[in-house]
DNA sequence: CGAAACTTTGATCTCTGTCAAGATTAGTGG
DNA sequence: CCACTAATCTTGACAGAGATCAAAGTTTCG
């Protein structure tokens, strides 16, 4: 059991010892090819996941077929709702995935009497809704150069913190994921990454990109 | 104190009748004028608010001024976030408005300590993450009658609950409001209103509308 | 009653979506 | 290891939904 990544996906200070260990006693180790659906919305949630390898998407689906991605879970997070009966959205292994499985009524039991598993779910649950809001402000009232550009600086600044430093951002995700994500077809997206590489700002690699300048978090119109 | 206000507020089945009590100590009452700001994103959170009476719009905005509207809350709403240390989002009264002030540190003390509370907060969080993951959806994938249409009967089963049934729909928010909520430009949703109306689904009455005809909620282009 | 704020309507423009065709890359079996 | 096929990505041409600019109409409120 690695102790490290228990403390990435529970928290540094939250938990004690004696915690950990009951979680750990809970977890049963999952592996998921490229590709494969994790769980679909509206699933009886019998299961969450903590990731430990690889690259989720979560996502919403119309019955017409159009989605909308909500966000790329990388190791350390947490997917499912521990406290609710069903999934909310849908999660797909984008490459190869490894995770750890909990039974949900057994960490949801665990979670419901520890004072300090509560608050952590708490702490998460604020963290997903403020990136869910600061999407919804992006995808809302920003151009599509901007998106894409904000989508860069902010995957690099999650990927940073989980690869070795290297000049290449990977993306892992295809450009339909971009584009689900960011409220835009997958031509735009395209388009916006080739006008960004012509104009030297970016240089598109396999499967990443290098960014060129002084990337600031950008906001402005 | 009422004791049904809080009831609404803290859940029901969530506190016993001794937490209740001791949340009642800690609040005190406040009024907001129309148009008045409850506090704005970025600013020390002092305060949590329990909406008593009125509606209240959530917003960030760009440096530009560019706005979106997150969220319309209404009595029964907890404004603000117990365990963080500074706001998320602003926060403007729409008409009059009333409300419980709590100070934050005082109340994250007491919720900090209080399995039930701590559910409760979490089961808060969880629902405004699956709304805003819904307006996410929304936004990105349907058109401007779709995004009005699912609006408006999403407005209507909140508001149900609030007020003595009528056939007028109440709008209390002003068109730009509901142009950022749904990131449109108000011009778009004065014509999408213009155009509902022309085909008889909805009637335009002054700060409201009535809903025509079998409301399904829509969900197809 | 009059001014300010808000809403509606009109005309025009543009960004981005859609449809279509190639170009790359990845995957597979011989 | 390479040829062949499928999947993904890029690029082009075109069109349309919605934004923007502008003005008139309506409501609100001192």
């Amino acid at each position: 059991m690695p102790r490290t990544l228990f403390l990435s996906l529970f928290g540094r200070g939250y938990l004690d010892a004696v915690e950990l260990r009951g979680l750990g006693q809970l977890a049963t180790k999952v592996d998921f090819r490229a590709g494969k659906t994790i769980f679909s919305e509206g699933d009886p949630a019998n299961a969450v996941f903590g990731l430990s390898k690889g690259l989720v998407r979560l996502y919403k689906s119309l019955p017409d077929g159009r989605r909308q991605v909500l966000a790329f879970a990388v190791p350390g997070d947490l997917l499912g709702t521990p406290l609710r009966e069903r999934h909310s959205c849908s999660a797909d292994a984008i490459g190869e995935v490894a995770a750890w499985r909990f039974s949900r009524t057994e960490f949801s039991n665990f979670a419901q009497t520890s004072l300090s598993m509560l608050r952590l779910l708490n702490h998460a649950a604020t963290r997903d809704l403020e990136m869910a809001q600061e999407l919804l402000l992006l995808v809302c009232q920003a151009s599509a150069e901007e998106r894409v550009t904000t989508f860069l600086v902010n995957w690099r600044s999650r990927f940073a913190s989980l690869s070795t430093p290297s000049p290449v951002l990977a993306l892992p995700m295809r450009r339909q994921d971009i584009a689900d994500f960011l409220g835009l077809s997958l031509e735009t997206v395209s388009r916006t990454f080739a006008k960004l590489h012509d104009r030297g700002t970016i240089r598109i690699v396999p499967k990443g990109v290098v960014l060129r300048e002084n990337w600031r978090t950008p906001r402005a119109k």
